[in-house]
DNA sequence: ACATTGTAGGTCAAAGAAAGTCAAAGTTAA
DNA sequence: TTAACTTTGACTTTCTTTGACCTACAATGT
């Protein structure tokens, strides 16, 4: 079995009555023998927002990094739309799905605001070729954080 | 945990019931058993004006640190924070207001938690060069628009 | 008053402690 | 046999701790 599975596997253990995980960078590489990017590694690929989960992290003295997991307690729904967007998404698809999640009373009308705000073009201001992938970005994982 | 986390809890924990605290450092430092620019290093980085901390001090014989919370309005706050927050932001100083505004209850867990993932470094994945410019938009424009 | 001495707090830079990045090298699966 | 995924390691960035040296104020003796 590949080591990036066994350190997959042994983080999502850690998941055991948390919602919120605290993992330190090299002492888990000490405990897998591997390097300490390798646990970056790991967290990029099976850590993703698109796969629920939220990743924070300190450096310096007792740094450390966070490993949140999408609650989908109210929300199945959500999961699933947040799973369907891809890696890019319009200002027009995010209008839609916002006013479906309202009225389907997933959000309330300052999420929506908030959701909106953070996803405009006119907020984001970027490149044509780029914009619509920060935005889904943006956009699923302030879902993924709603709860 | 952090000498500097403990050390920021335990003066934290000092304004209970008071607007105004005052510490000796060489007090604090010999109780944490840390020297004595720890406490500075800590006043730097946790008791900032940005972080609606107000500090004096002075030396010589019975000297002393006072640091005073600054109360302001909600929203007045909001907009002078808005207001001085320039072009770009970089993740850390989010972070900081996000704690700023959550200790003063100006937002919720919930609020805060989508400012803190529409504007982080993991979910943005711009470079550097735009990466700030584009955060300081979307923050300010989220926080125009929780009110 | 004034100089001296002791008591605080201030500054800054170096050393230390974690985590992040990125690309090269190695593996595996289609 | 490529294309995708993993492993590794050198280098970078960020945050914390420590200590040597500096400055300001207060108390005290002359």
């Amino acid at each position: 079995m590949r080591m990036s599975d066994l350190i997959e596997e042994f983080i999502k253990d850690l998941f055991d009555e948390n919602e919120e995980i605290e993992i330190q960078r090299n002492e888990l590489a000490e405990h897998f023998n591997c390097v300490p990017s390798q646990i970056n590694y790991v967290i990029a690929t099976r850590f993703k927002p698109s796969q629920g989960y939220y990743v924070e992290s300190r450096r310096g003295g007792g740094g450390h990094i966070k490993i949140k997991k999408a609650t989908n307690s109210k929300s199945d729904y959500l999961m699933y739309i947040i799973k369907n967007i891809g890696k890019e998404i319009t200002s027009n698809e995010v209008d839609i799905l916002i006013s479906d999640f309202l009225s389907y009373g997933v959000i309330d009308e300052k999420e929506a605001k908030l959701l909106k705000v953070a996803t405009s073009d006119n907020v984001l201001q970027l490149t044509k070729d780029i914009k619509d992938e920060v935005r889904a970005r943006i956009f699923k994982n302030m879902l993924i954080n709603l709860e």
